[in-house]
RNA sequence: GGAGGGGUUCCAGAGCGGUCAAAUGGGGCGGGCUGUAAACCCGUUGACUUCGGUCUUCGAAAGUUCGAAUCUUUCCCCCUCCA
């Protein structure tokens, strides 16, 4: 075709590595990004006191802006939290006190900056919390302004409020107004901060074009919104459990070595997808490895996935130890540990008390039954008596392992 | 406003006076197989236990009964249909 142009490099990387799912005008987009070096966003919820694997998908898009050189804006919904995406929820989520709210904000906001290059002045972040502009909206100019553009017609179409009305489930009307509030964000920072692009979860669609449309109307001017997919792993389930629970984003609530482990754990088909998605790996090397032996593959994953949020030591350690407690044998000194004093052995601690104390289980039922079942083992060695009392003997060199099943491992310390 | 149906253990869903800590399926956990995968097979899945049992659970409260998830009353909440 005569007038066949390339597509732009960043939107090109951003449909190879798997991040593409809609984008509002994606040839005038493309345009754009060839010509200039943009300001993008992505909008962070604060109803939870860190961030996990669910919203890496959008901190990597943060990093792939900042690859090709436009500057990412990190919106930390402090206003918009106050009131609740009713998107995807079926009921009215609990609203956070302030407190709470801005607590999480911190957190986050420091999980982003270890994901981001906070060096390049054209391209470090800039974080923002949209209750500097919400909390003091006058609501009847508010209303004069923005609210003429919407109608209601348009906004009961969409879908997060439409299941809710044909479910008879109430919608407040709070909620109701969440989707403005994100559009006037987006109107907000391109005012503001000349940010002309929204990205966000395919969720996000209904509130990201609302945005750009209210961008049109009233200032005239383009703006453009891209989406990403919702991942799903081929076991059919949605990502982020681990044996633990939630896979956090953040030491205090996950261990590097579970987090480590989550991404030695994923399904065989899902190994490439994530190379690709979650590593800073390039394309063509991807596809050159791509028929390595697998299990290789997941360890090369897991390490780039952990370097990339603790450091490629702490992702060498957490390697370490795998090793070290899969193959059996060795004590894995960097398996994650915890203290214990040495009264409570005094105190002729049990092995269902020393589980309790570990905290790897808190249920002594459930212990019993994990006994009863060979899951339980010391340095080792399965114990099958629920009654043994450990010694000091048990430790060598002030150290145990302790073990639940084939993947829980914990050192004991004895001090 | 009128007429019905329902709220059961993580979820779905049976039970409808004692044999019910509650069928079955899913999920979870553990074991086996393997590759720390998937699939498959087996076990387990309220808490505490001196392993004899004990205690707390079937929307909430009160009641009937020797005995209630099961019956009665009141209250709360959901759903379907008709206006």
């Amino acid at each position: 075709m005569w007038n066949y142009r390339p597509m732009n490099k960043f939107l090109k990387e951003f449909k190879d590595r798997g991040y593409f799912y809609q984008c509002t005008n994606e040839d005038e987009l493309s345009k754009l990004l060839d010509k200039e070096k943009i300001r993008g966003y992505i909008g962070f919820d604060c109803t939870a006191e860190s961030l996990h694997v669910g919203s890496l998908l959008q901190i990597m898009c943060l990093r792939l802006l900042q690859k090709h050189g436009h500057r990412p804006i990190v919106l930390l919904g402090g206003g918009t939290t106050r009131i609740g995406d009713p998107s995807g929820k079926d009921k009215t989520r609990k609203i956070l006190t302030e407190k709470e709210i801005e607590k999480n904000i911190k957190s986050i906001e420091k999980i982003l900056k270890s994901y981001l290059d906070n060096q390049n002045p054209k391209t470090k972040p800039i974080f923002l919390n949209n209750y500097s502009w919400l909390k003091g909206l006058n609501y009847i100019s508010f209303l004069r302004d923005i609210g003429k553009h919407f109608t209601i017609n348009k906004m009961l179409t969409f879908e997060s409020v439409k299941t809710r009305l044909e479910r008879e489930q109430s919608l407040s009307y709070m909620e109701f107004n969440y989707m403005i509030l994100q559009a006037y964000d987006f109107l907000e920072l391109n005012k503001k901060k000349n940010c002309s692009l929204q990205i966000g979860g395919s969720d996000q669609w209904g509130n990201i074009v609302n945005g750009t449309e209210l961008i049109k109307r009233h200032s005239g001017k383009q703006a453009y919104g891209l989406t990403t997919p919702l991942i799903t792993l081929a076991s059919g389930t949605k990502m982020g459990k681990t044996e633990t629970g939630a896979v956090w984003l953040d030491k205090k609530l996950l261990s590097s070595y579970d987090y480590w482990q989550f991404w030695r754990n994923i399904d065989d088909r899902d190994v490439i997808k994530f190379l690709k998605m979650f590593t800073d790996l390039k394309i063509d090397e991807i596809d050159k490895i791509k028929d390595q032996d697998i299990n290789k593959l997941k360890i090369k994953l897991a390490n780039e996935a952990t370097s990339m949020l603790h450091g490629k030591k702490v992702a060498q350690n957490s390697e370490q130890a795998a090793k070290e407690a899969f193959s059996g044998k060795s004590l894995g000194s960097n398996l994650p540990s915890i203290n214990i004093k040495s009264e409570n052995l005094n105190k002729q601690i049990s092995i269902i008390d020393l589980i309790i104390l570990s905290k790897l289980e808190n249920s002594k039922s459930e212990i019993r039954r994990l006994i009863k079942g060979n899951a339980i083992k010391i340095n080792d060695k399965i114990i099958s008596d629920e009654k043994l009392i450990i010694k000091n003997q048990f430790f060598k060199n002030n150290y145990l392992k302790l073990s639940i099943g084939k993947k829980r491992h914990l050192k004991i310390e004895l001090n």
